[in-house]
DNA sequence: AAAAATTAAATGTATATACATATATTGTTT
DNA sequence: AAACAATATATGTATATACATTTAATTTTT
């Protein structure tokens, strides 16, 4: 459907314009599948994206701070968030030896078999997506993309 | 900056998979940006999402399921969203006579005037946007979007 | 080395959001 | 028309998030 029969509005002034808004509307509707998808694994979006920064570590641990670092969503509050997947046995924590403010974590081995079972999921959605979009049609929206968030720099 | 740098990650497994990062870690960026640029007025995106939908009445008033329905996020409580609007004077609600179940709401002239200043605002930062992109690549890159959003079907 | 400044994480608190349930009104069935 | 179902909105409540403040550890300055 297009982004005008979507949100029921007749048309743009630009087609910038137009853009930031489906940039928007298009990211909403991915987070709402995939927090449905994580559902039944009792994660938010936010809590498999931390899961994923620490499976990438391959054993090593890592701070809080670097954590936030790499976060899609920076604004959250990464101690709570920790704990939540620390109460559910995904990930552990320990202070850093060399910095005693540094709390460490890494992901457990209970956390990675949830991730595998996750990775089954999303290769199946990616190859949905595989047969929607065209490599070089993603590449080149990945291209723009990166070129939008350019405007940050003026904010 | 690219993607692979702004969150640390080496590489993504395909071009597709790295677009809906792409989409969710873009659009977290542009709300961040509206979002301070609204602070002064003292509305959320929401907020001025709905305003905007009110202002395209064009004198008419509209029903909160309506609201909804054209919002960009419609996860959100619009009734409580409204309550907000409405005790800044910047929308007035009404029962329908036709049918007292639905609430009709109407952008009252100081949410007209509100929506002007920030028009100027946006104005600003959508000329910023065609600095760095050109209405080929724009149109280009919203067709795809219309095109991944087609990924919900199956979901 | 003591004092001050900086840093990393945790915590307090107000607000926002998600989701379920309740209430009021309208529409449909028998 | 009474009973039931459906619809539109409001409300209750638990959780999440944003933002400021606090605490503890480290680094820098004097």
């Amino acid at each position: 459907m297009s982004l005008e029969q979507s949100i029921s509005q007749s048309k743009f002034d630009s087609e910038q314009e137009k853009l930031m808004i489906n940039v928007i509307y298009s990211a909403n509707l991915l987070n709402l599948i995939t927090s449905r998808l994580f559902k039944p694994y009792d994660l938010s979006p936010q809590q498999y994206n931390v899961l994923r920064i620490l499976r990438g570590q391959k054993g090593k641990s890592i701070a809080l701070m670097d954590i936030e670092h790499r976060m899609l969503d920076k604004s959250s509050n990464v101690s709570r968030l920790v704990d939540k997947l620390i109460s559910k046995d995904l990930v552990n924590r320990s202070v850093s030896s060399k910095d005693r403010r540094r709390i460490e974590i890494i992901i457990t081995s209970r956390g990675k078999s949830v991730l595998k079972e996750i990775d089954v999921i999303l290769a199946d959605m990616n190859s949905k997506i595989k047969a929607i979009i065209s490599d070089d049609n993603a590449k080149q929206t990945n291209r723009i993309l990166d070129q939008l968030r350019e405007i940050a720099q003026y904010y």
